[in-house]
RNA sequence: GGAGAGGUUCCCGAGUGGUCAAAGGGAACAGACUGUAAAUCUGUCGGCGGAAGCCUUCGAAGGUUCAAAUCCUUCCCUCCCCA
């Protein structure tokens, strides 16, 4: 019964790698079982990379096992090399220690923390306490350097540099399993791709110090169709907190997917049924442009909230239009009770009457509302012709002036998509 | 500890005294085409300036020179061979 949990995270995709994968299914079966995901506070807000992690959580919680969330603050210090061409910056423990509270709160937002549900620990609590010839003895033997060389994550590393703290990273993530599993039961660990490494090498650890059987199950790394790293774009990240990634930049992430990867990101990042998610993914020409405003509702409601997804719906359609006015396209989705009036939200900046009076030009004005980095980016934005006040081309740099506003408001644009909204006060 | 290679603009990567704000590629941004997609084509891509030009940048700090990313000195870091 329980595992059923385990073909709906294969079949939407979710599922990499698994180091037992019928042996994992009896475990699950058995009982409802405790496992965990480590997320290491390198930044103080998480970002669209760790939204799979916690979506696998999610569904795993739902179907009645108990996560723990591993705040890596002992991991942090030291540094994983898994995955990166080089070492990362080290963070001190002041930054480290900040970016977890960052970090705990935003997980509240998905997982119940109630009592028999989601813990948080922190595995500063035994790592930061470790002596270390005591750990060599007793965890370090175990592990033979031989066999760690030949793994993917080092393998990588050892042609651009790998650091001795940044070598030992492994050791202390499958201490942190060893402990978990000593400590809580725990018996499986899950992560991206790259994890498997530093899953495998705890699992190794646990039957050598314990004697039991454990399980690692990966996820895949999330690309583009088109092979690009997923998640980047022209502000970089794409964050989950509201203030590094406003909630209509974050809709709008999603709502210009491509084409080709509209039906995997239904599958991953949303609850929505398989076939519903199917039937999406078959839409074609301008019809698919409804499965991207699906997706990008689900997931922004998902992180922010049904109201500020919908508000941020909203705002899009009255700029862009609608993809599907007549709701022709079944879904189960709550977008379907959004009709396309009602509160928009335009990113908003508000210039002073004495401001104007001074004098601005456009040029600063785009500047001042974040649609330019500097003058001479915004100047030639404006020769290609691609800067616009209040939807009529802007042939050339001049000062604002009141007869811009109307009702004391004007809209700037950067390109086609980036918008701006000022608001004379 | 000794020998060698190297650290260049967001990334990769040319450049080895002036013609260098620095080739080429990628990313990014804008335009055309479209469906707020992809692919393609075009343009832009350190800052200030209308421009001439000025300022900042080639690991760090000094020095040589009319002139340095390019030469010298010291330092820091990475890789690699030997011990």
């Amino acid at each position: 019964m329980s595992s059923q949990v385990l073909n709906e995270l294969e079949t939407r995709g979710l599922i990499y790698q698994c180091t037992d994968h019928p042996g994992l299914a009896r475990l699950l079966e058995s009982g409802p079982q405790t496992f965990y995901i480590g997320f290491d506070p390198t930044a103080d807000s998480l970002h669209i990379g760790s939204l799979i992690p916690i979506i696998v959580m999610m569904h795993f919680q739902r179907a009645g096992h108990r996560p723990i969330a591993i705040l890596g603050g002992g991991t942090a210090m030291v540094g994983d090399p898994s995955g990166k061409t080089e070492m990362r910056q080290m963070l001190t423990p002041e930054q480290i220690a900040a970016n977890g509270r960052g970090i705990a709160s935003q997980l509240a937002r998905f997982l119940d923390f109630g009592s028999g549900g989601c813990r948080l620990i922190n595995n500063a609590d035994w790592l930061a306490e470790l002596k270390y010839v005591d750990f060599l003895r007793e965890i370090g033997r175990h592990f033979s350097v031989n066999r760690m060389l030949t793994a993917e994550s080092y393998r990588q590393r050892l042609e651009t540099g790998l650091s001795f703290i940044e070598f030992n990273y492994m050791l202390l993530q499958a201490y942190d399993f060893h402990v978990l599993c000593r400590d809580e039961n725990c018996r499986l660990q899950m992560g991206g791709q790259d994890q498997w490494g530093n899953i495998v090498a705890g699992i190794d650890l646990i039957r050598r110090t314990q004697s039991r059987e454990t399980f690692g199950v990966t996820f895949p790394l999330l690309t583009t169709a088109n092979g690009e790293k997923f998640g980047k774009t022209a502000g970089g990240a794409v964050w989950l907190s509201a203030e590094k990634t406003p909630v209509l930049d974050f809709y709008q992430f999603w709502r210009n997917c491509e084409d080709h990867d509209i039906e995997k990101l239904l599958s991953f990042f949303t609850f929505l049924p398989l076939d519903e998610v199917r039937a999406l993914g078959q839409l074609q020409d301008r019809d698919i442009n409804r499965a991207k405003e699906i997706l990008a509702y689900e997931v922004t409601a998902l992180v922010h909230g049904h109201e500020a997804a919908a508000t941020a719906f909203k705002t899009a359609v009255s700029r862009f239009g609608s993809a599907d006015p007549e709701q022709k396209i079944p879904t189960s989705s709550r977008i379907r009770e959004l009709g396309t009036a009602g509160a928009v939200a335009m990113p908003t900046l508000k210039l002073g009457k004495d401001e104007l009076t001074a004098g601005i030009s456009l040029v600063e004005l785009f500047i001042r509302a974040g649609l330019g980095k500097s003058k001479g980016q915004v100047r030639r934005l404006i020769e290609q012709g691609g800067a616009y006040l209040n939807e009529k081309r802007i042939a050339a740099d001049r000062q604002l002036v009141e007869a811009d506003f109307k009702d004391g408001r004007l809209v700037i644009k950067s390109g086609k998509k980036r918008f701006y909204q000022v608001v004379l006060r």
